[in-house]
DNA sequence: CACCAACGTTGGCGCGGCCAACGTTTTTAG
DNA sequence: CTAAAAACGTTGGCCGCGCCAACGTTGGTG
């Protein structure tokens, strides 16, 4: 065997997953300082958008629509109703739940925070032409829709490593 | 005027900040995952890795090729060296500095850790084939080395909102 | 010599993402 | 109808990551 200079395996330097979360890293940072412009957080526009989109419904409801814990949820809409954004009433159908209702207030301010977010995105893809900002979308759609439910229990079930394949 | 049922502005829904976002939390479970199978977390890896790559350094140098902070690199350090993965030993000639070396066990670790996270990988890049993995790394990469050194500093000199273009 | 820069270290902060537990209310089974 | 199970809101807590400010020490530069 001639032996020869065979650069091993040659590991796997600089992982996708990490590029991901640069490129996560940026948009957030981005964004934070676009919404702070509002004093606003993530949660907080996550919470107006959802109920813009998908109008009243309980904290519980909105937890499952957005992905933010019942707990977070909790303080996100104090935070929202303090500053009238928002209105939280029991529901009379069931007093288990609160209803969480989105004020005239909040729509407008939601109206300020998507110019602002649209900033934000031609900012965060700036580097990218159309056609490439389209395949990106569509790329990590696939990716995020692939692990979709999954979006949490690493427990129960789950491969972890696999070898071959 | 014909007026019609113009979706007027139909605001951009599911931004492309948000799911980035979105695949690094799935990438990051994952990884988080593999890497808890062996007691250690992104840092410790991240230090690991540079280490193997770029030889002995000191902690400031280590911070900056890591984008870890001065301080989080005391601690990573810290718990490298309790579990004798890395040595920490003063610079002679700069009586500042840390040289801090990755030990056999380091790199034997290493290696076992680069296995973990190449399946972590493949599992995150599932729904993809090559093509288009290649494709998603090139866009992040583009991303990313776009807003580079913006490595923080989001006040000096910023847009943060754009009009026009 | 005085000054400033770099270094390691300590201590702290905020956000996002989690989980466990509790009391209340509703639904479902037996 | 009643007992068990489930859903809800709330409290309180935890951890990791990403930051910043400050200090004492050491090194370079004017």
């Amino acid at each position: 065997m001639h032996t020869g200079d065979s650069p091993p395996p040659e590991r796997l330097r600089v992982l996708p997953s990490r590029l991901t979360n640069q490129a996560a890293l940026t948009a957030n940072r981005i964004v934070d300082h676009a919404l702070g412009q509002a004093g606003l957080r993530r949660y907080h526009y996550a919470l107006l958008a959802t109920l813009d989109e998908s109008g009243p419904a309980s904290q519980a409801a909105l937890g499952r629509r957005t992905g933010i814990d019942r707990s977070d949820m909790v303080a996100t809409v104090n935070d929202l109703a303090e500053r009238h954004l928002v209105r939280r009433s029991p529901d009379p159908d069931d007093r288990r739940r609160n209803i969480i209702t989105i004020t005239a207030a909040g729509g407008e301010q939601l109206v300020r925070l998507d110019a602002l977010l649209a900033a934000a995105q031609d900012t965060f893809l700036a580097p990218l032409p159309d056609d490439d900002r389209r395949q990106l979308i569509d790329l990590l759609t696939r990716l995020v829709d692939h692990h979709g439910d999954r979006t949490a229990r690493p427990s129960e079930g789950w491969p972890g490593l696999r070898p071959g394949t």
